[in-house]
DNA sequence: GTCTATACGAAGATAGAC
DNA sequence: GTCTATCTTCGTATAGAC
């Protein structure tokens, strides 16, 4: 196996338990059982944990770019890709209402133990964040669109904390549905889809 | 000391410490440090981590039913009543955006830890839920109050998660406007002061 | 009730053989 | 590049003296 590869195995199974479990409560021991690998190579690749926290952290940034980017490529209509964006609370309901949102989440983690990583970690709600004001600008909302876009990732987070506490999905579908009549109330010329609204 | 006295404190010194350094990153030679005890004696006390949580836990239902039952005493108007809770998040400003929320990061650290607990941290939630879809309900929402309730928990979560991740105090002043703005759109028959609306 | 001393295991990290 | 063995620190938990 070639340094990269496991490398980036590391990486991986590093984000899924860092998500499942947290941060601190993943050990190094964890992470090498999952890849059948000794804790002893572990350290060939990563020095310390903060290490692999970094790693993850740029590999999250990189595959969200990407997921931003094929929206940007695929969808013509800036609603219709803020309702992609809506639409992920749908898409991983399960693993949301078992582990939250893995941004949030890490985000909230990282801010407690005032961890030097904390700033990187917020620059994946920074990177939905800039995202999105790009749609609500080219919707012809350009003067509060930032404003617009941190008023739907705070939606998106309490709807996240609340399916985890009450392991509701109806209530996420609900409150996905309320999101995209607040969008067409929003931007009405933008050609969405009749919203169903509640509550 | 009596054996009373120094349980509530080492009850009070946990709270604290669980909600700005998370359960699992707080030791009880933390908590014993704090109130410059020794770790032997604290498990006269507490014979296990997970008892203190459960106390704290307890601790933290009594003083928000403590906190409810004072606005349902001192405040007439049921309006007024939900815009106290709103304004929980600027009377609470600095700390939110230090630690966050302590309902909602405790909730999600135990459900990543699958603790036994979470459950009965989610009964927190539960508290400002039914207590809100009281409110709802005395204002002649009785139909959806419950969903409305859950709307508003679920906003003050993600307010304040985002409030955390980007230290932005002018944030939670906007999304509380915008909250008492969407209450007074709810309820138009409540009386409420003009609000200011944005974004 | 509070203390000191200590057992035990887990986790981060290192050294060196293969 | 991967392994085993080992070191060290820390955290939970217990025993027993005062």
């Amino acid at each position: 196996m070639s340094a990269n590869e496991t490398r980036q195995q590391i990486v991986e199974a590093a984000d899924r338990l860092f998500y499942e479990r947290g941060f601190e409560a993943t050990s190094f021991a964890d992470i090498a059982r999952e890849l059948g690998l000794s804790r002893g190579n572990f350290y060939y690749h990563f020095k310390t944990k903060d290490e692999i926290l970094d790693a993850v952290i740029r590999h999250r940034l990189e595959t969200t770019r990407d997921m931003l980017d094929a929206w940007e490529r695929d969808i013509r209509s800036p609603a219709e890709r803020i309702r992609s964006f809506f639409r992920i609370l749908i898409a991983n309901r399960t693993r949301i209402m078992a582990h939250g949102c893995p941004v949030g989440t890490l985000c909230n983690e990282l801010a407690k133990l005032d961890h030097a990583a904390k700033a990187d970690a917020a620059r994946l709600f920074a990177l939905f964040r800039s995202w999105l004001s790009g749609q609500f600008s080219a919707l012809g909302r350009a003067a509060d669109a930032d404003a617009l876009a941190l008023h739907v990732l705070m939606r998106s987070q309490g709807v996240a904390t609340l399916a985890t506490a009450f392991h509701d999905e109806r209530f996420i579908r609900r409150e996905v549905a309320d999101l995209e009549a607040w969008l067409h109330d929003q931007c009405p010329d933008a050609s969405l889809p009749p919203p169903r609204r509640s509550p």
